[in-house]
DNA sequence: TTGAAAGCGCTAACAT
DNA sequence: ATGTTAGCGCTTTCAA
C-alpha cells in the first residue's frame, strides 16, 4: 500500500476503501503512529497552534480569558501560545514575532499601546481583545461592553447616593482609559455633573498603583464621604489597602467600585463591589471570532460582551438617610 | 548566491566571509525575511516550543510559576505552550498528546494523579514541577521546600501558642498530599504531639473547597480557640469566608495559615499570613532543569526551593497571656 | 480508488 | 568559503 493511501484513510477522505481504511487505522493503532504536525503545517501551511498575547497573566481577569480561549482553542483540537507582554511595547513586539514565526494560525491580541505598526505588519489574522478595537475599525474584536458597564456603575453609585465619585483610571498610554473616561464623561452629563470637578488619578492596573492613587486622592483633601470608581479591580484592592492605612474605615469613609470581578474581590474585607466582566466568556468567543476570521468570514465584527455588577459591602448607602448632592467629592 | 551560503549567513555560522553575510543580511532585510521555524524544525527536530501543563491557570500561584517559565523560555528564545489540566486525568493526557504532536523539545509537567502511565509514554524530555517528583526519582524535577515550609509554618504555630492546629488538606488524589501531611506527621512526632488527634479536612484547592471544608471543622464543635493550617492559600481564605458567616472573628477567634503566597492573601481582612513559595523563580528553575534535560545533561536532579513566612493578621498570639497546649483543639 | 512524484523551507553532509 | 544534493513527513496534484 502506497503512502497516499494511508495518508488519505488518516486524514479521513473519502476516496478510501473501508477496507483499506480499517488496514491504515489498525496498524497506526499498532505502531503507535502520531501524526507530525509540523511536517502537517509545512504542507497545508496549518499548524494548529493559535496565538494569545494579554498584558499580564498573573492578573486573575486576564488568566481568566486565557482559560477560556484555551478550553474553547482544546474543543477544535487547537494548541493556544499563551504570551503576556507585561504592558511593554517591546515585549509585545518580539511576541508577534514569535507568534509569526511558529507559524500560528492566527491570534488573539490586546495591544499595549497605540502603536499599531506591529499589528499592520502583522501578516496573520487576527482578532483584537479589550478596548483597543475602536482604534483598529476593520478588524474583529471582542471585550466587554464599556459603555454599559459604566452605565451599571454609574447608575449604582447614583443610586446609592455618590453623585460625584473620583476615579482611579489606567496608565494614559492605554486606550482602554480614554474608553472608560470617554463613557463615564457621557454620563455625568446625561446627569449634569460637570465631570471636569471631579478628582481623577492615574494608576496601571497593578495593586500596587491603585494604592499610591488612592494616597494621591486622599491627599488631596477630604470630604464627608469620597467615592471612588476604579478602572480595575486589582487597583480597586490596592486603594482599600490605602484607606485602611490611612486610618479610614472603607465604606463607612470612603467606598470604592471596582471592575472586573476578580475572585480575589470575594475575599477583601470588605468585599469588593464591581462591574464584573464575563471574561471566561470573552476569551472563548474571541477564539470564535479568530475562526471565523481565518475562515475569511469575519461575521462577528465588533462583539460586546454585557458586564453585570456584584454588589458586596465596599459602598456605602448615603442614599437612604441624606439624600444629597456631594459634586466635587474628595476635594473637602 | 546559493541557498546554503544564505541558510549559514542567517544561521551565524563561522564559515562565510563578512562581505556574503553582509549581503544576505541586507537582502533579509529589504524583502522582510523571516525564517521558517517549522522548516527549521522539521529537519533539525527542534522546534524551539516548550510546553507546560499546571492544574489550574487561574490560580494565581499557578500563573506565577507559568510567568517566570514563560520569562525564562523568551530569554532564551523559545516559546512555552501554557496547558491548565484543571485536575482532570483526560485532559492533562489530551494535553500531553498535544505537546508531542506540536513536537515540543520538552514540557514541565505537574502532573494531576499518581496515574503516571501518561508519562511514561510521553517519550520527550521533560522536567517535573511540584511534589510528584518523588514518584519519579529518574526524572529531574523542581519544586518548593515542603520540609523546610511545613517547618516553618509549624514554628511559628507553635511560637503564637497553638501546638495543635488542624489541618484543610488537598484531595487525596493528588501527592502533593501524602507529601504534606507525612512532613506534617514528623513535626508532630518531634514535638510530641499525637497526630491523629489532629482534626483534618480534604479540600481542593479551590476557594469554594476551603469555605466547605472550614464549616466542617466548625462544625465539629468548637474549642476556645482554633488554629487552622490549609494547604493552599485559596483554600485559606475560602475557610477564613467561613470563618466570618459563622459569626466568628479571624484571629480572635480562629487563627489561619496558608500555603502559597498568593498576592490576594494581602488584600484580604484580615491578611493572610501564609508561607510563600517562590512560583517564579521555581517555575524559571524549571526551565533551566528543562534545557539540561534536553541537552542530556541532568545535573540538577531535584531542586527544592526555599518558601518564607509572609507575617500578616490572620494568627492570633495566644503565647503572652496564657502558654498553654490546647491538642485536639476544634474538638471541644 | 489507488499510486507515483513533486515539493513545502530548511539543514547537513559532501564535494568543490 | 561556497555550491550541490538529499531529505525531514506530510499533502496534493496528476495519471493510471
Amino acid at each position: 500500500m502506497s503512502k497516499s493511501t494511508a495518508a488519505r484513510a488518516l486524514s479521513g477522505a473519502s476516496n478510501v476503501t473501508d477496507e483499506a481504511r480499517e488496514r491504515v487505522l489498525d496498524a497506526a493503532r499498532v505502531v503507535g503512529y502520531e501524526r507530525n504536525d509540523l511536517a502537517v503545517g509545512m504542507r497545508s501551511g496549518r499548524t494548529g497552534l493559535l496565538g494569545l498575547v494579554i498584558p499580564d497573566i498573573t492578573n486573575p481577569f486576564w488568566a481568566e480569558v486565557a482559560r477560556g480561549a484555551q478550553d474553547r482553542a482544546a474543543q477544535n483540537s487547537m494548541s493556544l501560545l499563551v504570551f503576556s507582554s507585561d504592558w511593554d511595547h517591546g515585549r509585545e513586539a518580539s511576541h508577534l514575532r514569535a507568534l509569526r514565526q511558529a507559524r500560528v494560525d492566527g491570534a488573539i491580541i490586546n495591544p499595549v499601546g497605540d502603536n499599531f505598526d506591529d499589528l499592520d505588519r502583522f501578516g496573520l489574522p487576527f482578532v483584537l481583545i479589550g478596548s483597543s478595537a475602536e482604534r483598529f475599525p476593520a478588524t474583529s474584536s471582542v471585550g466587554s461592553d464599556i459603555a454599559q458597564a459604566v452605565r451599571i456603575g454609574m447608575d449604582y453609585l447614583v443610586a446609592k447616593g455618590h453623585h460625584a465619585p473620583a476615579l482611579i483610571l489606567g496608565p494614559k498610554s492605554r486606550i482602554a482609559r480614554a474608553r472608560f473616561l470617554r463613557t463615564f464623561h457621557e454620563h455625568c452629563v446625561e446627569r449634569d455633573v460637570d465631570p471636569s470637578a471631579l478628582p481623577m488619578e492615574d494608576g496601571d492596573y497593578t495593586v500596587e498603583g491603585g494604592h499610591a492613587a488612592m494616597k494621591r486622592l486622599l491627599a488631596r483633601g477630604r470630604a464627608r464621604h469620597l467615592a471612588v470608581f476604579a478602572a480595575n479591580d486589582m487597583m480597586a484592592l490596592g486603594a482599600m489597602v490605602a484607606v485602611r492605612e490611612a486610618g479610614l474605615r472603607c465604606p463607612e469613609d470612603v467606598s470604592i467600585l471596582g471592575f472586573d470581578g476578580v475572585p480575589a474581590g470575594a475575599f477583601s474585607w470588605p468585599g469588593l463591589t464591581t462591574v464584573a466582566k464575563p471574561g471566561r466568556e470573552i476569551g472563548m468567543r474571541a477564539v470564535d471570532c479568530l475562526f471565523d476570521e481565518i475562515a475569511g468570514r469575519p461575521e462577528h465584527g465588533r462583539v460586546f460582551m454585557p458586564c453585570r455588577l456584584v454588589e458586596r459591602g465596599s459602598l456605602a448607602d448615603l442614599s437612604v438617610d441624606q439624600p444629597r448632592r456631594t459634586a466635587g467629592a474628595g476635594r473637602g
